[in-house]
DNA sequence: GCGACAG
DNA sequence: ATCTTGTCGC
């Protein structure tokens, strides 16, 4: 009859071969370029404090003091970038950047882009798929608002947790030559470190009252950190250097930008921006409908709406 | 060969 | 990334 025999062996064939069909959207030659070219940009990569502010301290104090001595001036510009994908087109997104100030989080800039790449997702090649807006961006607020230039960024996605040491954080930090901070939800396996595994550090450092686990590789390597950002977040945020920052400075902006939600302040605002905006721009945004049924939201971790 | 796979 | 569904809390 038409009763298929091996219904198990179909299924795990169309999640496999629905994997290898994202990969070859795009051709193997130019993964092969991206590749090299994510190596060469490595060469001008920088793990270390490379800036000139400091984190303020909440009241005006000696630390400030002695900080401004030095020639510092206070963080107060905070940038982020996201993208958002239309829920009907996949290939339709939009890319925002938001600068906000600290420590107060008031959105100081916005700015979007109507995302053009024909590139998919591709796990290791992120950044080529929002570069080419986010260009536009950045030359944009460069060119127009130039007194928001943010003294560091913050990515969702990774920096050199990658698994040639050079995410989206670190490729837009060096082209965008920014001190950049890589900030994902889940966590990018390589070196042996694994979401399972992660998650089952973080739970034990919780038993033990702490919120941040160093994450090392097999090899030694120190490729970023997992912290439980609020004190209701079953997962951690992943967090690794970007670009002209060390890891733990990367820690203490990160901390520094968590208020009452998992996400980091500016990173949640730019995820929430660019997705009114491209359900503006794509999703035939009707004044009539959404007042019925409501926009789909996407949940924080703690709750509190805003 | 097998499993894994940021957004 | 996006979709679902359900649950808790204000």
């Amino acid at each position: 009859m038409d009763q298929e025999n091996h219904p198990e062996e179909e299924k795990k064939e169309t999640k496999q071969s629905k994997f290898n069909k994202l990969q070859e959207q795009v051709d193997e030659s130019i993964r092969e370029q991206w590749a090299e070219e994510q190596n060469q940009l490595k060469e001008s990569l920088i793990e270390e404090d490379k800036f000139e502010w400091y984190i303020p301290h909440k009241d005006d104090g000696p630390y400030n003091e002695e900080k401004e001595n030095e020639g510092l001036e206070p963080l107060e510009f905070i940038g982020a970038v996201d993208i958002s994908y239309s829920k009907t087109d996949s290939q339709k997104a939009c890319a925002a950047l938001v600068v906000l100030s600290y420590p107060s989080f008031d959105v100081l800039y916005e700015d979007y882009e109507i995302d053009t790449t024909e590139y998919p997702y591709i796990p290791g090649f992120l950044a080529f798929k929002e570069i080419p807006s986010l260009t536009i961006l950045f030359n944009r607020l460069k060119e127009k608002s130039p007194e928001f230039w943010p003294q560091v960024l913050l990515v969702d996605g990774n920096g050199i947790l990658h698994n040639r040491g050079f995410g989206a954080a670190s490729h837009i930090g060096v082209v965008m030559d920014i001190p950049s901070i890589g900030v994902g939800k889940t966590v990018f396996a390589v070196d042996g470190i694994t979401q399972k595994g992660v998650k089952e550090m973080s739970q034990e450092k919780l038993l033990k009252g702490g919120d941040l686990e160093y994450l090392t590789g097999k090899s030694g390597k120190h490729w970023g950190a997992a912290l439980r950002s609020t004190d209701e977040s079953k997962n951690p945020i992943i967090i690794s250097v970007g670009h002209r920052i060390c890891l733990d400075t990367a820690i203490a902006v990160v901390r520094a930008c968590i208020t009452k939600y998992r996400i980091p302040e500016p990173i949640r605002q730019a995820d929430k921006r660019s997705r009114v905006w491209v359900q503006k721009t794509y999703d035939n945004f009707d004044q009539h409908h959404k007042k019925k049924k409501g926009v789909a939201k996407k949940k924080d971790d703690p709750s509190p709406e805003d």
